[in-house]
DNA sequence: TAAATTTGCGTAAACGTTTGCGTGTTGATA
DNA sequence: TATCAACACGCAAACGTTTACGCAAATTTA
C-alpha cells in the first residue's frame, strides 16, 4: 500500500481528493468509484469495500460545485435585507437559517443597505445561477422609486422569489406579511381601553408600505372609539433619516409634538426606536410612565425588553417570518408541479404586555 | 430575425440564456461565442458585433457555478457565527459584507447556534467546494470541548481560515482581536480615577477567552491602584444560561451581588446586557446613576446607547473586526505568494463616554 | 457444449465555461 | 503562379460529477 503514503503526503496537505485520485489509485474507472460509493449493484462487493475504504480514509466529500452544476440546482437560497444590524431582520435571518439548514439549503446573505442599486446589484450577482431562488424585503428606495424591474426580470427567468414584510402587492410571487393594520389597531384600541384620552401615533411617511398600514390601523381604532383625529396627533417622520446614528434629531420631533399638543396620555409607535425614544423624551419631561403616559411600539426587539420600564410592543414575529418564506420558498422549488397559485401568508400579531401600559 | 422572436418566447421565461443557445441560434461555435463576448483579437469585428448584440438582447450572464468549476474558486466566503440575534455579530457580518462585495465576493452565512455540533455540519457543508474561505468566531460549546479538529481539518485542505474574536491561539492562522485587557483595564482605571470606592465585575466564567481577559483586565487596574481585590466582588456568570430569555434569573444574581456588597459605586460588566441590567436592578433599589453607582459595559450596541441614562460603553470595533477579517481572508486568497506568515491583527478599542459615569 | 443470462466494469455524454492549438480560407508577397 | 502570413474560426480538453448504455467475461440454463 505504498501509494496511501505517497498519496497521503500529496494530498491531505492539499485540496479536496476527487473521484478521478481514487480511481486512478484504485486502478478503475470514475464512473466506477461513483457508483461504488452511491451503493449501485453494478459494482460488485468487493470493489465497493475497496473503494469505501479508501474514500473514508482520505475523506473524500463530493465537490458541491460539481454537483450544482450536474443538477442544475445550488441548494443555497439567496437572502435580500434591507439593514442586518437591526433586530427584525436579523431575527428573520435566524429563521430562515434554521428551516434552510434542516431542509439542506444553506444561504447567502445580501445587503442593500436601503439602496435601490445595491439591492439590484446583489440580486445581479446572485442570479447567474448561484442560488435556487430569492427570499427579500425591499429596500426604502426602491419603494420610493417603485422600479421593482429586477424583481419581474428574477421571476421571469424562472427564478422563484418569496418577499416578506415589505412587499410589493402588484408583483406575482409568494408573500409573507404580518397584520399591520389589525395589529396597530388593537394597539391603539387597547391604549383607549385603558383610559388614554388623547392618544398620538408616531409614524414614517406614507410611501412604506408597513407605515401606511399601521397609520391606518391608529385611525381606525380612533374612528371607531369616537375620538378626535386630528393630523397634529399623528407624526409622521421622514425615516431616510438615520434617527438611529442622530438621536438628538428624533427627540427633537417628539418634544415638539408633546409640547403642541398638552395632555397626550397615549403613545403608539409604529417601531421599537421611536417608542423607546418617546418614552424616554417623555421621562426626561418629568412624566410617569405609564401613569401619565402609555406607550406601545410595533416589533419586540431588545429595546423593548430592556428599557425601563419595560416596553409594551406589538410582536412583529420575525423569525416566524424567516420560517414561512423559506418553507415557501423550498416547497416551490422542490415541487415542480403546481406553477401559479401564489401564496401570501398573513402571520397574526399579538400584543406582550409589559410596564409601559396599565395592565 | 425569426429566430429572435421564437428564442424570445422559449428563453425569456425560462431559465438564464447559455453560450450554447447563442452559438446555435448564430450558427457559430460555442467557443467563438465565448472568445466574441470576451473580446479576443482572434474573433473578426462583425461576429463580435452580432455576438454582442444577441448576447444583450437576451441578457447574458456567465453561470457563475459553471465558472467556480472551472477557475476552482467560488469567490464566495463562508462565515460562520455563534448567534446572528446579536448586536456585535451583525456587525460584523456588515463588515464582511461591505468588504467582500467591493472585492466581487459573495458570503454565506453558517450559525454554529452557540453549538458545536451545529459549528462542525456548518462547516462540512461549506468545505466541499462551495466557499474559499473561512471567517469564523467560535462557539461557546467548542471553546468548553477544546476540540478544533474541523478547524484544522480545513486549515490542512488548503482553506484558509480567519478567526476573530473569540479565538484559539494554538491554532495557525490569520486571526482579528481586540484588546480585551488593556481595553478592560483602562475601563476599570477611569471608574477608579472618577471616585468609585467599590469597583465589582459582572463578567463570565473563565473558559470563554474573551470573558477571562476582560476580568484581567479589572483584576490589573484594581491592583495597580491597590483597591481590595476580593473574590465577591467578582460576579462570574455561567453565560450558556440564556439570560436574555431570562432575565429575573440574571437580575438576581445581580440583586444577591448588590446586596452582600453594601456601598458598591462602581460596576464593570463585560457586556451590554450584564451592564444594562446592573443599572435597571440598580435603579430598582433606589440608587442614582451616576450619581451613586457609576457603570461601564463592553460592547457599544443598541442597548447601551438607548438606555436610560445611556450607558459609558468600551467599544467592541465589530464592523472593524469584519473588515479586517474579511480583508485578511482575500489576501490570503488571491495572493498565492508568501505562504505562512499568519497575521493576528488586534484593534484597540475606545471608551465611548456617556450619561452612566460622571465625565 | 452452445446459448442465454447475469455480473462487473468502462465509455460517452452532459451540466456551462475557458483556453490552447489546429486548420481552412483569404490576401499579400516573391 | 507558387509560398507564406494573417485571419477567423472550430476542436478538444479541462473543471468534478452522474447516468444511460455498451460490452466483455463469467455464470447459468437448456
Amino acid at each position: 500500500m505504498n501509494f496511501i503514503k505517497f498519496a497521503k503526503a500529496n494530498y491531505i496537505m492539499k485540496r479536496q481528493v476527487t473521484l478521478k485520485q481514487i480511481a486512478k489509485e484504485l486502478g478503475v474507472s470514475i464512473p466506477t468509484v461513483s457508483k461504488a460509493l452511491r451503493d449501485s449493484k453494478e459494482i460488485s462487493e468487493e470493489t465497493k469495500q475497496k473503494v469505501k475504504a479508501f474514500a473514508k480514509l482520505f475523506n473524500y466529500r463530493p465537490n458541491n460545485i460539481a454537483l450544482s452544476l450536474k443538477n442544475r440546482r445550488t441548494k443555497t437560497i439567496g437572502l435580500i435585507i434591507p439593514e442586518i444590524v437591526h433586530y427584525f431582520f436579523s431575527k428573520v435571518i435566524r429563521g430562515v437559517e434554521i428551516v434552510a439548514n434542516t431542509k439542506g439549503y444553506n444561504v447567502v446573505v445580501g445587503l442593500s443597505s436601503e439602496s435601490f442599486d445595491k439591492e439590484v446589484i446583489n440580486m445581479e450577482m446572485l442570479a447567474n445561477g448561484s442560488i435556487d431562488g430569492f427570499i427579500l424585503s425591499l429596500s426604502k428606495e426602491t419603494m420610493l422609486n417603485q422600479d421593482y424591474h429586477h424583481f419581474i426580470e428574477a421571476i421571469n427567468q424562472g427564478m422563484p422569489v418569496v418577499m416578506f414584510d415589505r412587499v410589493v402587492n402588484d408583483i406575482e410571487c409568494d408573500k409573507v406579511v404580518i397584520d399591520d393594520l389589525e395589529g396597530s389597531k388593537r394597539a391603539v384600541q387597547k391604549l383607549i381601553k385603558n383610559g388614554a384620552k388623547k392618544v398620538v401615533a408616531i409614524t414614517t411617511k406614507d410611501y412604506v408600505s408597513v407605515g401606511r398600514l399601521r397609520t391606518q390601523g391608529y385611525i381606525e381604532a380612533m374612528e371607531e372609539h369616537n375620538m378626535p383625529l386630528e393630523s397634529n396627533l399623528i407624526l409622521k417622520l421622514d425615516d431616510t433619516i438615520d434617527y438611529d446614528g442622530h438621536l438628538d434629531l428624533l427627540e427633537k420631533e417628539i418634544g415638539q409634538l408633546y409640547k403642541s399638543n398638552k395632555g397626550i396620555d397615549g403613545v403608539f409607535a409604529v417601531n421599537e426606536l421611536y417608542a423607546v425614544t418617546a418614552m424616554n423624551v417623555a421621562r426626561k419631561m418629568g412624566k410617569s410612565i405609564p401613569d401619565d403616559i402609555q406607550i406601545i411600539g410595533f416589533t419586540d426587539g431588545v429595546l423593548s425588553r430592556h428599557a425601563s420600564p419595560s416596553l409594551t410592543t406589538i410582536n412583529q414575529k420575525a423569525e416566524d417570518m424567516g420560517k414561512t418564506a423559506a418553507r415557501l420558498l423550498i416547497e416551490r422549488l422542490e415541487n415542480e408541479t403546481d406553477e401559479e397559485a401564489y401564496k401570501t401568508v398573513v402571520l397574526q400579531t399579538q400584543i406582550i404586555e409589559r410596564d409601559s401600559t396599565i395592565n
